[in-house]
RNA sequence: GCGCCUGUAGCGCAAUGGAUAGCGCACUAGCCUCCGAAGCUAGUGGUACAGGUUCGACUCCUGUCAGGCGCACCA
């Protein structure tokens, strides 16, 4: 796997710097503001000024000169100024752009790809829901997050592994089967009094009479409604085209003898204690709040206690790096979950735990109010019958996962400019017009020499960043950023392609174009593939 | 009261502390005898407020105001 542009720029950045005496900087390169400053920049000359008290534009000189003087740098640089108060501007030569062209037109896919990862091992959690009813639009948001997160790692040369914790034991089910149990007995015709935190919805009435009709016992009406629940659930999450490898289930988990092991190792260690008839583990020691009471006075576990054995098992299961998404309900959460894997000898860093904030729904320009209990809630089912698999999943990836989304209905269902998605696969349908209507193939042998117009070379650049997108998508463990580039790349290619006849009269430029879209067309692909969604020939 | 997220153009959103704060929608005016007009071009218009740190602040810190969410020996 071959270097990217931003790591050869770097070394050349860091040799420089030890040419001019300064040592282990750290150097960060930038998309600049305005094409007029080139295609990377940087400002370390004027960090390193401030530290050493030296005039930034004499520094940015000498790392410049230690630059041009490097003979690696020949062949993918035109030139390096020094502008502003002291930014390194990098203009690249349009070689570079014509060598990115050409490695992706003959390797495909594959030569976008990043060794990021390195083959290390991640378990990516997230969903996770009761199986006590169907996923809400909070579980679609994780589950698109979740899904191409994973995707993109892969891409980057992770290895991860997608897992649903299935609660699949406790208050809830026990709810659940009794809101059934209820229900049957309003159907046989007795009087009831439905509490207020049972289960509401109109599907419990349905579990109900399928429960009586299959002759369930009363001790088993929980576990039953749980597996019945979750098949739905199971079949949601496959029409939003999210698969899980694995499945892991609490009771299994609970019966298993894994949570006393945990505890004993924590208490050799002296993380635990008695008190007031309770079980406290001693979270504080590792930064949070208050200690944690993980066993009851009434002797029951709190969902913390299985919490810490999954995830040491988690750890166990020869995962390095652990990836949790919650709702912004949970946050209070982190601190005592992390306090437990430091307390089992774990690094803070092999967890993280992403925040996904709550979508809101909108239609008709109004949001939709939701209660889970009350059955109340806009379904991922709804959604996805409403707009589609595509935009559903592009929607929820939108925005930053840290923030709030809304989720405009009307516009998901438009099948119009103001819809992003379409923005972006009519761009990839266009391309495949194009090439099925030429006599010409397009191949690695054009002359990209011939690709002179700026609109041209707007869009070879624009390739050029699939990778440093990855590779923000990876540092920010957020996949929107994938959207925003390919909304951006169906965006010079439109421009381009509104100027500048592809299919004329000269063939040897016919045949440049045809390369350099037939490179948009693969770049577009793998970034739609990478998102889950279609790359339609044609719409 | 405490914690998390958010405040940028009429609306929805961008901008690892960097150079003239970008994009879409809407609105106005244009572009199809020609590869897909689900597209393109041009115009209008903005950092909630008050301090601070910095050569430089939408970004960091403090406070105020506004919105969303959460604060259990619940899950």
């Amino acid at each position: 796997m071959k270097k990217n542009i931003q790591e050869l720029l770097l070394d050349l950045i860091q040799a420089a710097l030890d040419q001019c005496g300064f040592k282990e900087a750290d150097v960060y390169l930038d998309f600049p503001t305005d094409k007029r400053f080139g295609d990377f920049t940087t400002n370390i000359a004027l960090k390193l000024a401030k530290v050493h008290k030296r005039n930034p534009r004499e520094v940015a000189a000498c790392i410049i000169d230690a630059i041009n003087k490097n003979a690696s740098a020949k062949g993918f640089i035109r030139e390096i100024k020094a502008e502003g108060a002291g930014f390194i501007n990098f203009y690249l030569s349009d070689d570079y752009y014509y060598e990115e062209l050409k490695e992706i037109l003959s390797r495909g896919p594959e030569a976008l790809k990043i060794n990021l990862g390195k083959g290390k091992k991640v378990l990516l959690e997230f969903v996770s829901a009761n199986p006590t009813g169907s996923l809400s639009v909070a579980h679609a948001r994780q589950a698109a997050v979740g899904d191409v997160l994973a995707s993109i790692m892969d891409f980057a040369g992770f290895k991860p592994k997608k897992e649903f914790y299935l609660n699949d034991k406790g208050n809830q089910i026990n709810i659940l089967g009794n809101s059934v149990d209820l229900r049957m007995r309003e159907l046989a015709g007795e009087q009831i009094e439905f509490p207020e935190n049972y289960y509401q919805g109109e599907y419990i009435y349905e579990i109900a009479k399928i429960a009586k009709e299959k002759k369930i016992a009363h001790e088993g009406l929980g576990d039953f409604a749980g597996n019945y629940i979750l098949d739905i659930i199971k079949k949601e999450l496959e029409d939003f085209g999210v698969k899980f490898d694995y499945w892991y289930s609490q009771k299994a988990l609970e019966d298993s003898d894994k949570i006393k092991n945990v505890f004993e190792k924590l208490k050799d260690k002296g993380y635990l204690y008695e008190e007031e008839g309770a079980l406290w583990f001693k979270s504080t020691v590792f930064g949070d709040d208050k200690d944690r009471v993980v066993i009851k006075s009434d002797k029951s576990m709190t969902y913390l206690a299985p919490d810490i054995a999954y995830h040491e098992d988690k750890f166990r299961r020869g995962f390095e790096l652990l990836i949790n998404m919650w709702g912004p309900d949970h946050h209070g959460y982190i601190n005592r979950l992390k306090a437990s894997i430091q307390a089992l000898g774990h690094d803070a860093g092999a967890l993280s735990i992403i925040i996904v904030q709550l979508a809101t729904i909108y239609r008709d320009g109004k949001p939709v109010q939701m209660s889970t209990r009350k059955g109340q809630y806009i379904t991922l089912r709804e959604v996805l019958d409403e707009v589609g698999k595509d935009a559903a999943r592009f929607f929820f990836l939108m925005r930053k996962t840290s923030s709030h989304l809304d989720f405009d209905l009307d516009t998901a269902k438009k099948q119009s400019a103001d819809n992003p998605v379409y923005y972006v696969q009519y761009a990839h349908a266009r391309i495949s017009s194009i090439l099925r209507s030429s006599a010409i193939k397009a191949d690695k042998h054009a002359d990209f020499t011939l690709l002179k117009e700026k609109e041209e070379m707007a869009l070879a650049k624009k390739i050029a960043q699939f990778t440093e997108t990855i590779n923000v998508c990876i540092s920010t463990l957020d996949p929107y950023m994938l959207t925003v580039y390919l909304q951006e790349l169906g965006q010079a290619f439109h421009k381009f392609y509104d100027l500048h006849r592809v299919l004329g009269t000269d063939d040897a430029l016919t045949k440049a174009r045809l390369a350099l879209i037939d490179a948009t067309k693969i770049v577009l692909a793998a970034g739609l593939d990478l998102l889950g969604v279609s790359k339609p020939e044609k719409m």
